[in-house]
DNA sequence: AACGTTACCAACCGCCGTACG
DNA sequence: ACGTACGGCGGTTGGTAACGT
């Protein structure tokens, strides 16, 4: 046997509430509260309408000092941390948020603020031009390193995940310093100021992977069809374009491994060569000129990734 | 102007945890 | 220990306003 209906249905109004509706259920909340349950308030109020109706329609409407209207900034970048540490725990997430309530953040986050941030994934997942992709603040090129892997700690932490974060790409802005690029567009939004001052996302310094892609969006030849302009190159290879090299830096120092990259769709043997940083930059700043296309295909991991070279 | 599509959001539904008899 | 009722929550739906063709 079920459970017995809270309400007889049939005999319950049902849809928006009226005016008049909200000021019987207003003046009896401010009166005597709920009066022991919603189930019976109600009949007790006058109103035609189940107990759970007018419970959702006190705390999402009714009740003092509810905020509408716009979000905040500071109110998205709050969202934003939850949602990516703790997940669809709206009641846990509006807690946060004084005069906000779940259903109010819950609608913000499915209507507004997943689109907002789902512009700001990298074009290689998206297919969206590489304008899009979020990236942090110009760092130097030497603090990289310990940024990856203690933001990768932190991205642990906060999601008690297993894998490490995502592997960013790392945009040359010119000859002296770098930015990240990343599908872990939460925790690089909320954190941008953690990313600024390394102080404030070192929490644990758990070691783990810590992979990055160099690449840079000036060569990004990809539009949302998927068409390329150049010609020498298979279209059907690039998702994305890139100009850089594939690699990762070496634990805890100032090494960098370049891993596979081709040249002209042949492959040149740079697999896990170490490199100084300088080196790094040189290989960047002087392929200006030239165009490195990052090939990704769906049947390899991250790691399998390859680069190609043309001029 | 008419129609179709999309975006938004209030409200509903049903499940789950817990209090209580 | 068990059954029942209630409150709370998250997913989903449906109405409608806004926008595009």
């Amino acid at each position: 046997m079920g459970r017995a209906p809270c309400c007889d249905k049939a005999n319950v109004k049902k849809g928006p509430w009226s005016p008049e509706e909200d000021a019987k259920l207003k003046e009896f909340m401010e009166k005597y509260g709920t009066a022991g349950n919603w189930i019976a308030l109600p009949q007790k109020a006058g109103l035609k309408r189940c107990g759970k109706s007018c419970r959702l329609r006190w705390l999402n409407y009714l009740r003092p000092n509810i905020k509408h209207g716009e979000f905040s900034d500071e109110e998205d970048r709050i969202i934003c941390t939850l949602f990516a540490s703790i997940g669809s725990r709206w009641s846990i997430i509006a807690a946060q948020l004084p005069g906000r309530t779940d259903n109010d953040i819950k609608n913000y986050w499915n209507t507004k603020l997943k689109k907002k941030l789902m512009g700001l994934v990298p074009s290689k997942y998206s297919q969206q031009p590489l304008s899009n992709t979020f990236q942090t603040q110009p760092h130097s090129l030497s603090n990289l390193s310990h940024l990856y892997r203690d933001f990768n700690s932190f991205y642990l932490q906060t999601t008690k995940s297993v894998e490490p974060m995502a592997l960013p790409s790392l945009y040359c802005n010119n000859s002296d310093t770098f930015s990240l690029t990343t599908s872990q567009y939460p925790y690089f939004l909320q954190n941008q100021e953690a990313l600024l001052d390394p102080q404030c996302y070192n929490i644990n310094g758990k070691e783990s992977s810590n992979m990055l892609m160099f690449g840079g969006n000036e060569a990004s030849c990809s539009s949302s069809d998927g068409s390329c302009s150049k010609d020498h190159v298979k279209q059907e290879e690039i998702a994305c374009g890139f100009q850089g090299f594939y690699g990762g830096f070496d634990q805890g120092n100032q090494k960098f491994m370049l891993h596979d990259a081709f040249v002209d769709q042949k492959p040149i043997n740079l697999g896990s060569s170490q490199c100084d940083m300088e080196l790094v930059k040189q290989l960047i700043s002087s392929n200006n000129s030239s165009s490195l296309v990052f090939n990704h295909d769906e049947g390899k991991s991250d790691e399998r990734e390859m680069v190609y070279y043309y001029s």
